[in-house]
DNA sequence: AATGCAATGCAACGGCGTTGCAAAACAAAT
DNA sequence: ATTTGTTTTGCAACGCCGTTGCATTGCATT
C-alpha cells in the first residue's frame, strides 16, 4: 500500500521523503515492534543512521508510532493503532516480549489494568510489560 | 548498621570489601532506587566506575538487589525485600516513577495484577511501571 | 524553473557498559 | 603474624548508542 503510506505522512503534515516512506512501510508491514537496529538492518545502507533516529523521533512526535518500555531496556517502536496525535499518545495497552524469538508485540486489545496506589500518589500513566513465550513460538 | 551490611554480604558468601560495603549501605539508606550514576556520585572518586558496574551485577546475581524497568530506559536498582536468592528473583511488585523528583520507588505491598492474555501466550513475568507524582512531591 | 524551507548525510562528540590484564586486597591455612 | 591461593579492583582500551552542528541535498510552493 504505497498509497496508504503517503496518506499517513500527508495527514500528519510531513513532507514525503524516501526515508520516511521506507521506515513507515517497515512498521506497517511488521507485526511486532521495531528497534533502531532492525530498521537500520532492513533498510541496508540506504539511509544514514542519524536520519533513522530523526525519523523515528518525528513519528513519535506526530503520534504515528509509540515507544515501548522493555525489560532489557532497549528502545522499541510500534505503530499507534489508537487515536494518537501530536503530543497526545493513548497507547494504554499491554506489551508482550517473547523470551524465545525476541519479538515485542502490542496487545492492542488488552488494556492495562487499573492499579491501586497508596494515598498521596497521583497516577498519570501505567505501563505493563509481560514476558514469556508468544503464540508463534508456543507450538 | 555497619554490622548489618557485613552480615548481608556474609550470608551471600561474598568477601567483605570496601566497595561492596559502601554500595550496599547506599541501598540500605536510600528509600528509592539507585542508578549507576547515583552511586558514582554519592561515593565520589572512591571507586572506579567499573567496580561499581561489577558490584551491581554481583548483587543482582546474588538476589540482593533487583533491576527496575523504567519508561526512560535507564537502569535502576533497588534492594530485594522479598525472598530472592541467587538466580531466583521474586520481585513481583509495582514500581513507581515520579515525574517531578525523578525518584523511583518499590511499592513492595502492591503486587502486580494478573493480566489475561490471548490464547497461546505463556506468561513468565509481568512488570508494571506507574508514572506520576509521588506522595512526597504531592503536597 | 526559481525560490525558500525542511530534511539528509557526514563528521565529530560524549556517555554508557564491557573486556583484558596487571596490581592489590581478601580469606584461609600455617 | 606470614604465607599462599584466589578474588576483587583499577586502569586502559574498546565498541555501541544517541546527539549535535553544519554544509548539502531534496521537497513543496509559486
Ligand atoms: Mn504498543
Ligand atoms: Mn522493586
Ligand atoms: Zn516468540
Ligand atoms: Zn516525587
Amino acid at each position: 500500500m504505497e498509497k496508504n503510506i503517503v496518506d499517513i505522512l500527508k495527514k500528519n503534515q510531513l513532507s514525503i521523503t524516501d526515508s520516511r516512506k521506507k521506515i513507515l512501510s517497515l512498521f506497517v508491514q511488521s507485526n511486532g515492534a521495531l528497534a533502531h537496529a532492525d530498521i537500520e538492518h532492513q533498510s541496508g545502507t540506504e539511509f544514514d543512521r542519524v536520519t533513522i533516529y530523526r525519523t523515528l523521533q518525528t513519528f513519535v512526535d506526530k503520534g504515528i508510532i509509540h515507544t515501548i518500555p522493555t525489560t532489557d531496556n532497549s528502545v522499541r517502536y510500534a505503530l499507534c493503532k489508537d487515536d494518537c496525535s501530536a503530543g497526545h499518545h493513548h497507547d494504554d495497552h499491554v506489551h508482550f516480549m517473547c523470551d524465545n524469538c525476541g519479538t515485542t508485540y502490542c496487545l492492542d486489545h488488552i488494556t492495562v489494568p487499573a492499579v491501586k496506589l497508596p494515598k498521596g500518589f497521583k497516577v498519570t500513566q501505567t505501563d505493563v510489560v509481560v514476558s514469556g513465550v508468544c503464540n508463534n513460538c508456543n507450538n
